[in-house]
DNA sequence: GGTAGACCTGGACGC
DNA sequence: GCGTCCAGGTCTACC
């Protein structure tokens, strides 16, 4: 880091681990993301609305982190990458009430010691939807190949490292041409992407009150399912992302679980998951993500 | 509302 | 090494 840096401190609502926020799902391992498991420390490279790219570096201290970005920044930006942080850890998050749910169930009893709960997420929705729909119908290897190819053919270079870049804008990848992400390795899903850049680039689509509004979970669900690109599994995934966990994201995955841990492992459709995590309610979503379950 | 087929890629498998 | 099959969600067309 250099002696240009810019620090903040940011607190967190108690309980918080960040090692749990950070290994709470596959994110991590998506560009623009890092993270150096020995120190503990969690990186990213983010674009503030100045248009300044700067690397973070993300750390736990006593009640909250600090987080360190290359870049002197104004006051204003400060103000900025306080609240994308606070956003990206879930800093403000209270789980108390689905802690208090969780300690008469075994297979949840492990959320409260290690403050499980948080699920890491990109500093704008535009990058977690743009994620979400690539990991639709392929591996996850081929999500890390083809998100890597976006940030690096696409993103804007951190000054003081351009080995490193932030994750491309709408109007960086608005203005690629669809044929073009699908020769970078996107296949099929390069014309979700393309619309989806457009459409938020030119205010056709509005992630941010997505976000940031009142609507209720239908109202987003809905919104999100009229998105090209984004279908009952990928919409639940956002909802989660948006701390809406009224829904469980049922892909093929989650139907072998929930076939090996109470179906004996007999083949299982939408229903049986769904009615496996229904008595949950608005937790029934976080119930899913963090049950310990029967792997083999 | 439900279903079938197409979309694209990588991995597993058999020859 | 090559060809074939399959898994992974979503869209569109059709019933």
């Amino acid at each position: 880091m250099t002696e240009n840096a810019t620090q903040l401190h940011l607190a967190a609502l108690p309980p918080f681990s960040l090692s749990a926020v950070v290994l709470s799902h596959g994110w991590i391992r998506l560009p623009p993301f890092g993270y150096d498991r020995d120190s503990g420390t969690l990186t990213y490279v983010t674009r503030l609305g100045s248009d300044t790219i700067t690397g973070l570096q993300i750390a736990e201290v006593r009640d909250g982190v600090d987080v360190t970005a290359g870049a002197t920044l104004t006051a204003q930006e400060q103000a900025e990458l306080a609240a994308q942080v606070t956003w990206m850890l879930g800093l403000n998050q209270d789980l108390v009430p689905f802690y208090t749910q969780a300690r008469g169930e075994p297979k949840l009893a492990h959320v409260i010691g290690s403050a499980r709960g948080r699920i890491l997420r990109s500093s704008t929705l535009f990058e977690d939807t743009v994620k979400t729909i690539l990991t639709t119908n392929t591996s996850w290897a081929g999500t890390i190949r083809m998100v890597t190819a976006l940030v690096d053919r696409y993103g804007t270079p951190q000054p003081a490292d351009p080995a490193r870049r932030a994750f491309p804008t709408p109007s960086q990848l608005s203005a690629v041409p669809a044929d073009e992400l699908r020769a970078a390795g996107l296949g099929y899903r390069a014309p979700f992407v393309a619309d989806l850049a457009r459409g938020v680039a030119n205010g056709g689509i509005e992630l941010a009150a997505l976000r940031d509004g009142d609507l209720t979970t239908p109202e987003v669900r809905t919104q999100l399912l009229a998105i090209k690109g984004i279908g009952a599994y990928a919409a639940t995934n956002l909802l989660m992302l948006l701390g809406h966990y009224d829904f469980v994201p049922i892909d093929s995955w989650a139907k072998q679980m929930v076939s090996r841990e109470w179906h004996d492992g007999a083949p299982v459709g939408k229903g049986e998951v769904k009615a496996a995590f229904e008595t949950w309610g608005k937790w029934q979503g976080l119930a899913y993500w963090f049950w310990a379950w029967e792997r083999e």
